[in-house]
DNA sequence: AGCGGAACCTGTCGGC
DNA sequence: TGCCGACAGGTTCCGC
């Protein structure tokens, strides 16, 4: 599900929700989920106040005051929701943190490919470490990505979706994004040149920028936390598109498969 | 080293 | 209607 801006949504809604809020304790109803030690996963967590909420690629980053913290992956299909009562019982319900103001926030997630884990220092934590660039980075220039792909022999799309290049895309706003700065999305990262980085670069920043405005977006499962949906679906151009008509040249949108994911591109303006 | 495919788990949808 | 395969916003592991 989530991209960085399904991500960054949330967690600035966790920031004014239950920033400062104390977990009082938490039940954990599928274990598989949490990662690292999950016998003391609950007592790591009890009587520990939520500092700042950030956001680093796809990951959520909840501080303890200190350098530990919990560290959150949604993957496709996680999601938090926060009951100010009582908790209500559904099937996809993974753990449940109660809060010292009688709130609970509750980590609902169908597929079960999200993550939960406690970690003493997030600094050292080494699924952070190798996480590349962010998208606003200084240090991402179109001299710096051109020169970390420029030897690659896979697929833009590829390269897009690798995190250890830029941290935070995904599937819908790789397409998005090549599609905006027109560029074919087979082509090998040794094959485009500095302008087409250019391109790319400024693609990433304007596409996010926009998904971030409107709140991410929702297709199907993605929902706010206070399940309010994103509306960036209303303005993607490619993706989910195909047989529809390109807003720019009114060929018909294509879908192929790289990697076993799904593409979507238009093969007039991104030939 | 770097690439592509399988696996992880559950639900939904379209075709036959 | 019912079954079965394909597919879904992500990452990790494994073999080549």
């Amino acid at each position: 599900m989530p991209e960085l801006p399904e991500v960054q949504t949330i967690v600035d809604e966790l920031n004014s929700a239950i920033s400062e809020r104390t977990i009082t304790g938490c039940k954990i109803l599928r274990p598989s989920i949490i990662q690292g030690d999950r016998k003391c996963f609950t007592r790591e967590l009890q009587n520990r106040t939520i500092g700042k909420i950030v956001r680093r690629g796809k990951y959520l980053l909840f501080h303890f005051g200190d350098d530990q913290g919990l560290v959150v992956h949604l993957r496709m299909t996680g999601k938090f929701i926060l009951e100010r009562a009582s908790v209500s019982n559904a099937p996809h319900h993974r753990v449940i943190f109660h809060l010292d103001d009688g709130s609970h926030l509750i980590f609902h997630d169908v597929r079960c490919f999200g993550t939960l884990e406690f970690v003493k220092d997030i600094k050292q934590f080494k699924k952070i470490l190798s996480l590349g660039w962010e998208p606003w980075e200084r240090r991402l220039t179109t001299q710096s990505l051109y020169n970390k792909i420029k030897n690659r022999k896979t697929s833009l799309k590829a390269i897009l979706l690798d995190q250890t290049v830029i941290a935070g895309l995904g599937n819908i706003y790789a397409s998005e994004i090549l599609y905006d700065a027109t560029l074919n999305p087979e082509l090998k990262g040794n094959e485009i040149s500095q302008e087409q980085t250019r391109r790319l670069i400024r693609s990433v920043r304007k596409i996010l920028k926009a998904a971030m405005k409107y709140n991410g977006t929702t297709i199907s499962d993605y929902r706010r936390v206070d399940d309010k949906q994103g509306t960036f679906q209303n303005f993607l151009k490619v993706y989910g598109k195909e047989g529809e008509n390109c807003p720019r040249c009114s060929s018909s949108i294509i879908k192929i498969k790289q990697n076993q994911r799904s593409t979507f591109l238009c093969p007039n303006c991104q030939s």
